[in-house]
DNA sequence: GCATCGGATATTGGATCCAATATTGATTAT
DNA sequence: ATAATCAATATTGGATCCAATATCCGATGC
C-alpha cells in the first residue's frame, strides 16, 4: 500500500466501497469476492507476490488475511508449498449442509421463540432486497441480501458463537452457490420458502420454520450437487 | 529464530518435544500450550514484541499463529489493540457446549455404526492412558489421553470437518477444562462413562452411545460452571 | 478540582530484505 | 528411451526496519 490507489486488477471491481482503514482487512474483502465470483478458482494456487502486486500490499498483511481465510475453510495450506482455493468435494458439501442442518435446527428454533419485532421487521425488508434483486436478474445482489435474512433470523437465536460457526459454514460454499440462484426457478422457490419462513415466525411456530427452512437447504442442496462434479466453470 | 536454543520463559517446559519445522507451527503449539495451562490467563492482553522475544522468534511468525487462534476463538482480536486471549461468560461455555452436543451426538451416531476393530482398539488404549494418569494424578496428560479417546472415536463418524469443527470447540475450552480434573471423583466418574461408552460402542448400540457420553458431556459442564464466575485463578 | 487538550511513549500494522524449501528442467548414467 | 541426479529458479518462511495508531500522562483552562 505504498500509493492510495493501485493498478486494476482483483481489485478491479472495487465500485464505489470506500477502503478498509487496515491492509489486512482490505485484502481479506477482496480475497473473499475473487472466490465467490469466481475470479478465483477452487483448487487455484495463490501466489502471494503476484497477489500482493495485484492489491498493492505487502505480503506480509495477505499472509494474515490467508490465515483468517483457512480458518474459515476458504483456502487450505501446505507448509512450504502454500495457499490454495479450497476445493469442495460432493462429499465436503453434503458434510457442509449436514452441519449447517444440525446448527441452524437449533437456532432457528431459539429464534422463533425470541425473535422480536424489530428483526422481524429487519428479516421483512432483506426478504424485499431478495425479490428485488431477483426480479432484477442480480444473482450477486440477490445472494447478499439472502444472507441477511437468514443471518437476521439465526441472530435472534441468541447463540452468537453458533451463528458464527453457520456464518462460516455458508461462506465456505460460496463459490458453489452462485449457480443455484443463476436458475430462475430455483430464485422463485427461495422466494416463497422465504415467505413461508416468514409467515411461520411471526406465528412463533418454531417447528414448522425449522421444517420449511430444512427443506429450503435441501433444495439449494440438491440444485448444487447436480452441477458439481468439477469445478464451477468461468 | 536467530538461535537454535531460546531463553526460558513460556516456551521452558519444552521438554523433550522437538521442534516443528516452522516457527510458525512452534510458536502455535507453545501458545497453545501457555493457554490451556493457564500460563496466559483469559483476558490477559498478548504483547506481541515481549512473547516473540521470549519464544525467540520474529513477530511474523507469531502475528500469523495469533490469527490462527483467532480463527479457533482462543483469542480475540481488536485493529491497532492486538489479541487478547479469550475470556469466556458462563454463556459462551453453555453455548459452546450445546453445540458440541448437537454435533457430537451426530457424529458418535454415525461412529457407532461404522467403527472398526483398529479404530476400537485406538479407544481402548487411550482409555488405558486415560485410567493410568488419572491413577497418577497426572492432569494434563489425563486431559491428553482423553482428548486422543474422544477423537479416535469421532473421527470414526467419517465427517472430516465435522470433527475438525468439535476438536476446535473443544480447545476452546481447555483453559476452563482442567479444574475438572483436578477433583479426583470426576477423574473416576470420567473413566466409568468411557468405559460405558466404549462397551456401548463394541456393541454398535449407537443410541446407548450418544445418550452415555451426552451425559460425560452435561457432567463436565456443571462442574466446570461450579468454579467458574471469574477466570479460572492461576 | 475536573475535564480537555496535546505531546511523548508504547504497541501494532506494513514494507522490504534475506533465508530456507520446493519445484523445474537439463544432464547423465543405465 | 527412461529414470535418477543436481543445479537453477521460483516461492514461501522469517527477520528487521519504518509507519500508523492508540494509549498514557502531564499541562492548561475552566
Amino acid at each position: 500500500m505504498t500509493t492510495p490507489e493501485g493498478q486494476r486488477g482483483v481489485a478491479a471491481e472495487a465500485g464505489g466501497r470506500r477502503r478498509p482503514p487496515t491492509a489486512q482487512q482490505f485484502v481479506l474483502e477482496e480475497l473473499r469476492r475473487a472466490i465467490t465470483t469466481g475470479r478465483l478458482r477452487p483448487g487455484d494456487p495463490i501466489r502471494q507476490e503476484a497477489l500482493a502486486e495485484e492489491l498493492d500490499v505487502s505480503r506480509v498483511p495477505l499472509r494474515e488475511a490467508l490465515k483468517t481465510l483457512q480458518g474459515e475453510g476458504l483456502v487450505t495450506y501446505q507448509a512450504h508449498r502454500g495457499y490454495f482455493v479450497e476445493r469442495l468435494s460432493l462429499g465436503d458439501l453434503r458434510e457442509v449442509y449436514l452441519i449447517r442442518e444440525l446448527l441452524e435446527a437449533e437456532a432457528v428454533r431459539r429464534a422463533a421463540g425470541r425473535i422480536g419485532d424489530e428483526a422481524l421487521r429487519a428479516a421483512e425488508r432483506a426478504q424485499a432486497e431478495v425479490e428485488e434483486a431477483a426480479a432484477a436478474g442480480d444473482v450477486l445482489a440477490m445472494a447478499e441480501a439472502n444472507r441477511r435474512f437468514h443471518m437476521t433470523i439465526l441472530e435472534a437465536s441468541g447463540l452468537p458463537r453458533m451463528v458464527r460457526m453457520i456464518r462460516t459454514l455458508w461462506d465456505s460454499t460460496d463459490a458453489y452457490r452462485s449457480v443455484y440462484y443463476g436458475e430462475p426457478a430455483n430464485r422463485e422457490r427461495v422466494i416463497e420458502e422465504h415467505r413461508a419462513a416468514l409467515d411461520l415466525l411471526r406465528r412463533r411456530d418454531a417447528e414448522g420454520a425449522v421444517r420449511v427452512l430444512a427443506a429450503h437447504r435441501a433444495h439449494a442442496v440438491t440444485a448444487i450437487e447436480a452441477v458439481l462434479p468439477g469445478a464451477p466453470q468461468a
